[in-house]
DNA sequence: CCGGCGCTCCACCCACGGGTGGAGGCGGGG
DNA sequence: CCCCGCCTCCACCCGTGGGTGGAGCGCCGG
């Protein structure tokens, strides 16, 4: 698909020469258009409504209003806009904060000009495009993987089908009605599990699933 | 950093040519050697014991033992061992059921060998290589962005706060103690904030906080 | 100034959920 | 072979949870 509409960029970075250095860099890329700076978290949203950039470049470091907040707003208020956060270091928290505001891409300072580029046009294109760092980091919250699952693997093949579905939050007689059983017999399941996993009702049955990889 | 020993690898697939290609195709490039092949998923967690490389490329359908199981079991005997996964095309089940089994890497199988080798170098060097597509589908399951968070915005602080004690598996007895308020209290607060997430009981709420982060 | 919203509280209802104590069938391992 | 664990089911009890339809108070903003 050779694209002849250029992906329209706005930067914003509270620091002049990376500013700068990117419009420059950028501008020399074909297909690409740098359509405004922003050196705040203000100015980008109002770039951004002035403009309507296909991508922000987004700092997170930034006056006024950081990246986070100007990536929520940006992201809410217009949904075409996509944001690729660029960033020197950055601590998860900050990292998955930014996620959650809805960045679709994650560089940080030392990508070159090559790994920049593909991340605007993947992200341009609807796709996302992670620093692998940052692929690691996610990944690690995903999945508890193993733990203190000693609890969980006590429970037998048909006890954790129960609990999954009380995740899902069926009733009793839906749990019954969907595994072609009595309700009696979800009722032992459930008491069963419970006295195994340590809980007492459903709620609890529902953190414990969540907090072990049960549900997600 | 010039590496002066190679990247031992192991291939998983079951189909023939597959592995073939694979294996003229890595033995090709600089810097990665093939130690063995691998038909099934107990081939491959055998070739993996006798050789212990430092990735296997594992195909997800394949016979006796499947992709998953594997590097289930790959990632909990030889951790040291790090799982990338191959496959022609993916429901979320099966990308999700892989990542959760501690894959670290995910390519479909239109990668081309410049994405197959950087992600095999870098899932090596302890990071992660996922697909643009797999990224973004990852990003969708954490932030719960938009969709019905505006539904959690529609509640009041109160209200959230109730749902998190929920959460953290407390009777409407306990809140109310918790709040220095009387249980009926409590009550109206919960079915004000049952309807406006649009759920019947505690466990679809629970649920619905794990979802949206309320809870973690 | 007054309306609305958020927070507080009440009474009443009853269904569903959870606890107890049983029982039978079926499969695998000691 | 026999026992144990898993799955299945039953009757009975009663507490908590969830639904309804009120009500009063304080605060903010139109």
């Amino acid at each position: 698909m050779p694209d002849d509409s250029p992906i329209r960029i706005v930067i914003a970075d509270d620091q002049r020469m990376i500013r700068d250095g990117l419009d420059l860099m950028l501008g020399l890329i074909d297909g690409f258009e740098v359509v405004a700076q922003a050196a705040d978290g203000e100015e980008a949203v109002t770039a951004v409504a002035a403009h309507s950039p296909d991508v922000v470049l987004m700092d997170l470091r930034m006056p006024v209003l950081d990246g986070v907040g100007a990536t929520e707003r940006i992201r809410r208020d217009h949904p075409r806009t996509q944001v690729v956060v660029l960033t020197t270091f950055s601590d998860d928290a900050e990292v998955l904060a930014a996620l959650r505001a809805g960045a679709r891409g994650y560089l940080t300072k030392d990508a070159g000009a090559p790994e920049i580029e593909r991340a605007l046009r993947r992200v341009a294109g609807g796709e996302a495009e992670l620093d692998p760092g940052v692929q690691k980091r996610l990944l690690e919250m995903i999945p508890p993987a193993s733990g203190r699952a000693e609890a969980l693997d006590a429970l037998t093949e048909r006890e954790r089908e129960v609990l999954r579905l009380i995740g899902d939050g069926l009733s009793n007689a839906e749990i019954a009605a969907r595994l072609y059983v009595s309700e009696s017999t979800v009722k032992t399941h459930i008491n069963n599990l419970f006295t195994k996993i340590g809980v007492r009702d459903r709620a609890q049955a529902v953190t414990f699933a969540f907090r072990n990889g049960v549900m997600s």
